[in-house]
DNA sequence: CGCCGTCTTGACGCGCCTTTGACACCCGGC
DNA sequence: GCCGGGTGTCAAAGGCGCGTCAAGACGGCG
């Protein structure tokens, strides 16, 4: 199941949209102003983003670069402005598609597929999105960690970072990194969040959490998921 | 430099796309067909294909069909029609994006520009910079040092000094500029902190730090790496 | 409205990294 | 042969970052 992130200051159109996206069975969150759009596309990660330009705290485009800063979740913008620099500019800061107020919700749904669909991973062979440790697995995809046999609950923010470092095994990924990717673009130096987190998936998936042997510190830097 | 292949039967807008793009440095191929448009796709591999849904030898959507069989490059689709149906019926039948004619160029670019940039391989992963030598290897991206088989712990003032040299492999690089590059541009004259930390590289890095190989002394000036 | 899980925040001790000073060494000039 | 600038080496001190714990704030759900 996919989820949306709805971004428009107009009810009316929120409303629409979100009950056309209900009733297929998209996971809708909604945002009526940039702030509001950029933390919680940072604590719920959807997988495409709607967004009107015209909003009421900042610019629409710098939505979009906020949001380009750390992520590449496809951004279809929304907006009633017609003129050619207007869409140009937005396209350039990172946006996928622009289309124009009034709009065919069925045109917008059809975008709204194409663009999930082309972010979705080309299916390569051996890639597998299982990772297996002497001590753990992770099922990225079906959001499963098993130790010893049994399966071991993770909290949201712990599988987001989990999976930072999964996804980027064997590579260091630095402090602020990590924090950007998990609790959102505006983060960068509460490393202390980071110590306490490591500490949990640590507990919860090392064999000895004490001497950790997949989930590496290095001073100063930053943290490395080991195999 | 990017390629891509234009798809239209009609002489005067592949002549206005063909110029603009090759005045943006693109490579353009062109095709008057669907059975010309699939052939030089597979032959060409563009990074691109815009294409036009109005063709004289078969249907637009069935081009785009016979191309999301083999490949996942982005297609723009390029219409007369103005129909919520086509539109749908394109992007569904795995279009990346519509424009309706008559189009403004501006836009168009921007779109194709959108286009390719979101096929570009995701971002970092696994672009990894390595420097071997016939003692250690070096992954900048990665974070991580390796010799004799073993990885070798470096710290963040180490990786940073030892970084500077890699980038400048070969080249002379003064002691100010090391100074500058590590410890901040208030530094210049500290070169007793140099030689410290290039002690350290060398003692975990050189075969024999007291006679190093790689990272050379170049007395009164700073310091070389060689591979 | 109250409960429960999760996230945030602060405090504390420890260990490692950086800084700093002292000293030996090499090499050219006097 | 002596001297001095630049360099390599070592070790101690200090500070900062890390791991850990626990309490409080927050938010979702019944």
């Amino acid at each position: 199941m996919n989820r949306v992130l709805v971004v428009d200051d107009e009810p009316q159109i929120v409303r629409a949209l979100v009950i056309n996206l209900k009733a297929r069975k998209y996971e809708v969150d909604a945002a009526a102003d940039g702030a509001t759009a950029l933390r919680l596309a940072a604590a719920r990660h959807p997988d495409v983003i709607v967004l009107d330009l015209g909003l009421p705290d900042m610019d629409g485009v710098e939505v979009i670069k906020g949001l380009r800063g750390w992520t590449r979740v496809p951004i279809l913008v929304l907006s009633a402005r017609q003129t050619s620099d207007e869409k140009v500019e937005a396209l350039d800061a990172g946006a996928d598609d622009y289309v124009t107020k009034p709009f065919g919700m069925d045109e917008l749904l059809a975008r709204l597929r194409a663009a999930v669909r082309r972010a979705e991973p080309a299916g390569q062979p051996d890639d597998s999105v299982v990772v297996e440790t002497d001590a753990f697995t992770v099922d990225l995809a079906a959001k499963k960690a098993h130790r010893d046999g049994r399966d071991v609950r993770l909290t949201p923010t712990e599988w987001h970072l989990l999976e930072v470092l999964v996804r980027n095994a064997g590579r260091l990924v630095s402090q602020k990194q990590l924090l950007q990717e998990v609790w959102g673009p505006s983060y960068g130096t509460e490393s202390n969040y980071l110590r306490v987190y490591m500490a949990q998936l640590r507990r919860k998936l090392e064999a000895d959490p004490s001497h950790p042997r997949h989930f590496v510190t290095e001073p100063g830097m930053g943290y490395r998921f080991e195999r």
